[in-house]
DNA sequence: GGCCCTAGTGAGTGTATAGTCACTCACATG
DNA sequence: CATGTGAGTGACTATACACTCACTAGGGCC
């Protein structure tokens, strides 16, 4: 079917490119709010050209999911390396910074939102489960925190899904305050926060 | 407008069992994926009905995630109310085993999900706000626990959300073993967990 | 030039969906 | 019986959407 090449082909770039631009039109819409129709101009192909390069809405649907979860598992990497010590509370706490500054453009998070929303697709939630069984492995044993310590960690970014969605960080109220008491986060124009 | 009633007219009545269904129907498929037609069949009314009773599709997805939320805090009086001591830790654990018992059907579980993905729509996120604000409030006045308990609090029950939608209590691996750990939730069938 | 392979598309198909409107029918009251 | 009111609907509109297919265009290779 494929023929080997050592670079690219051009029909994958493009693959690729639409991949990026599914991550971005399916976090603002959803899966069943967004139309193909949507995620080919984003790209600026045809609808048609998309469906030459995904078998359906639900396969592109999968393929960004999944380009969201490793960018997710790089940057807990990344913070991992950069933590102060080897001390695994250090190392989930540098990871959780990363994490932070990742999704501060929100359509990783959004698109995260969405998914779980959309599990009612089983290729959608096979996709979810690959992808936080891969966060959750990943963090425990680079970490080597305790289960109650990834535990912790997973339910506070659970929290902050949910604290982003509302734009609660911005609400001067006691409830918001309660909430978003130490949850990292950055503002879509840069400065970070606690 | 109306005429006053003693007791509730048989639109009102309708338009209680429309919500209701309502509830269920957008449970299962979202906002967006989800047509009037489905609640209007559910409800054994004609779709055209449906927008006599509500102006729009998405008034009618606000007043069940209404709904929902009045149920919740509902429970979670019902949970303090049962606390063995008046001590907060206590109040906030039996609060939430009568929250896992709530949403043993599942159905005001993923009505939550679903309206955190839909708010796009302005009148939506204000009412999941709302809806939050008011679980913070009476969890944080009613329980007069610590801003870090009842924060957690909030936080496991977004995991616990997690966690369902991915149905990982029946998951026999390290990663939802790691997750599960202590979360209580019911099976659809009955039997408690830990 | 002629051939071929692959990127890419225009134009469609069948179906679904939010919302509307003119209408019917049940029933209560005088 | 006559009449008025409000519950409830059939049939429609205009649009949008997932997906298909026959086709073209461009560039490497002989």
């Amino acid at each position: 079917m494929a023929r080997e090449r050592v670079s690219l082909s051009t029909a994958e770039a493009r693959r690729e490119a639409v991949v990026a631009s599914a991550v971005t039109v399916f976090a603002r819409g959803g899966y069943a709010g967004t139309p193909i129709t949507a995620v080919a101009e984003h790209a600026r192909i045809s609808p048609a050209y998309v469906f030459k390069l995904f078998p359906s809405k639900v396969s592109l649907f999968v393929a960004a999911l999944e380009r969201c979860y490793e960018r997710i598992v790089d940057a807990l990497e990344g913070g991992a390396a950069r933590a102060e010590t080897p001390a695994p509370a250090d190392v989930l706490h540098s990871m959780g910074a990363s994490y932070a500054a990742l999704i501060a453009d929100r359509d990783l998070l959004m698109l995260q939102v969405h998914a779980q929303a959309a599990t009612g697709a089983p290729e959608i939630a096979e996709a979810v489960r690959r992808g936080i069984a891969r966060v959750t492995s990943f963090a425990s044993s680079r970490s080597r925190a305790s289960a109650d310590e990834v535990q912790q960690f997973i339910a506070y970014g659970q929290l902050c899904h949910l604290l982003t969605t509302l734009d609660a960080f911005g609400v001067d109220e006691p409830w918001a305050a309660t909430l978003t008491a130490g949850i990292r986060h950055h503002w879509p124009e840069g400065g970070e926060q606690t």
